[in-house]
Order: C-alpha cells, then sequence, then structure tokens
DNA sequence: CATACCATGTAAGCGGTTACATGATTTT
DNA sequence: AAAATCATGTAACCGCTTACATGGTATG
C-alpha cells in the first residue's frame, strides 16, 4: 500500500474531490498518518497521467471531481487481491537498525537494543490507554489502528528480547573477540 | 535507519570499499535486503556531499577507500543513540491496506483480510522452517533477522484476526449500511 | 577463451514530502 | 474585520531503485 493506492482504493466509492480525500484518508486510518494536502493533488496528477485516474474540469465554486478510470479500478481491485506477506519488511525500521548494530564493530548493539526497549515500553503504555480509550466511543478505525500500534510494538519488543537473550548466548560460547579459538 | 545510516554504521569499523559495503549489509542483515551495488555508490556519493563520508583516491586497481569524517561520525553515533518507536508506522505494508480497505465502500475488507491471513501463515511456516534450519549453524545474523520476520508475521497474523472479529462485532450492531438507525 | 566475479560509477525516473502561493468561504 | 478553514495547485528537493556502461582479474 502506499498514497497511491489509498487514494485508489478511497476513488472506488466515487468521484470525489481532493480535499476530501485528505480527510478520508485521515479518518480512515485513525490519524496516524497525517497527509499534507499537496501531497494529494501531487499524487493525483501522478495517477492521471498513468491513465488510473480522471479529473474534471472545475465547477463553479473551483473544485475538481476526481474519478476512477476503468485501468484505475482494475489496479486496485488487482492489488487489493493481491495478498503481500513475503517479501522484505520496510528497509527502515528497528529490524535493519539492530541487526546493523549487531554486525558493525563500534557500535555497541546491547546498548542499543536496551535504548530501543525502554523506548518501546513507554509507547506501549501509551499506545494501550489510547487503545483502552478508543474501545469506549464507537469508531472503528482509530480502534484498529492502535490495534495494530499494540501489536507491532509488543512484537518488536518480543523480538528484542530475543536478540538480547542470543547474543549474550553467543558471547557466553566465545566470549571474546573470536579471533583465536 | 536507511541505506545511508547503515553505510555510516558500517564506516564506523573502518574505511570501506563500495563493493565491501555491499557485501556486509548482505551478511548483515541475512540476506533479507538485496541491495544493488549501485545504490552503494549512488548513497556514497550523497554521504560525501553532505560532508559525512570522505572517499579517497582510486589506488593502483581502481579501488577507492570511503571513510567516516568527525561529522559522519558524530551522526551515527547520534542515530544509534536515538531510540525511535514513537513515530508512525512505515507507511507501506498491512496496516494500511487493510485500513483503507475498511474505510472503502467497495473493497469487501473480510475478503482482503482472508487473503492476508492465507499468505501469512504460509510465510510464517517457511519462516519458521528457516529459523529451525538458521539455529543449527551458530551464525548470529541470519538468525535474528528470521527471528524477527518471523515476531513480525505473527503479529500480524494475531492483528487481522482481532480486525475480522471487530469488523463482525460491528456488523452485528448495525447488521446494513448504517444510514437510517 | 569464455564465464564469472570484483569494482566503480552514471543516467534516468519514481514516489514521497514540504513549503509556498492563491483565492473563496465560513466562523468568530 | 480578522482568523480559520476549504480548496486547488506548483516548485523544488530528497532518497530509492534500476538499468546500463566500463574495465580488471581470477577461474574453468
Amino acid at each position: 500500500m502506499s498514497i497511491r493506492e489509498s487514494l485508489l482504493a478511497l476513488l472506488a466509492a466515487g468521484p470525489r474531490h481532493g480535499y476530501q480525500l485528505r480527510g478520508e484518508f485521515e479518518a480512515a486510518t485513525g490519524g496516524v498518518w497525517p497527509l499534507n494536502v499537496g501531497q494529494v493533488y501531487t499524487t493525483l496528477e501522478r495517477l492521471e497521467r498513468d491513465g488510473l485516474v480522471a479529473g474534471g474540469e472545475p465547477d463553479a465554486e473551483g473544485r475538481r471531481l476526481f474519478a476512477l478510470t476503468p485501468a484505475g479500478r482494475a489496479a486496485i481491485d488487482g492489488f487489493m487481491r493481491t495478498p503481500g506477506g513475503r517479501d522484505a519488511p520496510s528497509r527502515d525500521g528497528l529490524m535493519m537498525k539492530v541487526l546493523i548494530a549487531v554486525a558493525a564493530p563500534g557500535v555497541d548493539a546491547l546498548e542499543v537494543i536496551g535504548a530501543e526497549r525502554s523506548s518501546r515500553m513507554a509507547a506501549l503504555q501509551e499506545r494501550r490507554r489510547g487503545a483502552r480509550e478508543a474501545g469506549l466511543n464507537g469508531d472503528l478505525a482509530p480502534r484498529l489502528a492502535l490495534d495494530a500500534l499494540v501489536a507491532l510494538t509488543e512484537s518488536e519488543l518480543r523480538w528484542l528480547d530475543l536478540c538480547e537473550e542470543r547474543i549474550l548466548a553467543a558471547a557466553r560460547t566465545s566470549p571474546d573477540t573470536p579471533e583465536e579459538s
């Protein structure tokens, strides 16, 4: 998923104005990803260039309606029907940071792990509280979003613990620089 | 983390050739993220432009050594000491796909969730098997990488189940399009 | 001798992101 | 009258990614 595909999906419900799309995107994602309005228009322009979206003429109030083309409909249908999960995770996140920290001499991996764990434990508390509060009113989207953040943070914490264990175990096996046995 | 910062971290161990960096990056990340060699050089060029890396002259065999500048050392130290986890997760992944699918009429969210779950259950099996095999030899990096993939996939599966539950519960409360009460 | 690998780079395009400009309408 | 919001857009930059070009060097 990406901004591109998100806008396509939202347009599948019918023609929309650019500004409307920003609001619907932020509502759908529970405010997790603030979206600059300008980006909506740059993205719509690229979608139009690629023939997936057709933008109408501005009306009396200067508003333009953007609609899916048949190709756009096919693109978003195909995307939604195609599951992911086999590709590598985002090249930007905890996983890469820790793996590189472990591999790079001159970086204390255990310190990095400790700092990341503290930060995530605090984040987890906040997000759990947020999820509890979001559960009181009935809005589905923010609830799901916070659930996702909680689940993600929990899995990161579990993995950090695992990393620490394995690093310590490896250090026990070869206590110093394992140059000579 | 990103390619930029990964290269900085690897350079913290001492000057390296571009080609070397590719190999070390892929080894550190257990082959999860293949890295085009060209990208190493484009990234090094930008790091040099920003004063974080200094590239030497090519030697007799045409090789160039790239080294951290003091600014580069400070940059990677600061980065490693600064924990993340409070920022929004990557704008590209399962979370956004499902949230948008739920919000977009004309997309069957339960179908999307079902397809993603199947795909991830298969991926989980493969990755668990990989992790078991990686456990037999002592290489730390691939083991940690596979552990991360397993943890991530598990948390995605748990979240997908939660989403389904909540969607069904919401449908039970307001069985049809909740236009009129 | 051909293939593979080491090694460095360039060109081009893509989507993401922000900052800024402009004007109408609505709210305070 | 001022401030906020609606609404559309443009310019510019960024890093990521791939495809391609160019040679040297080892290996079969």
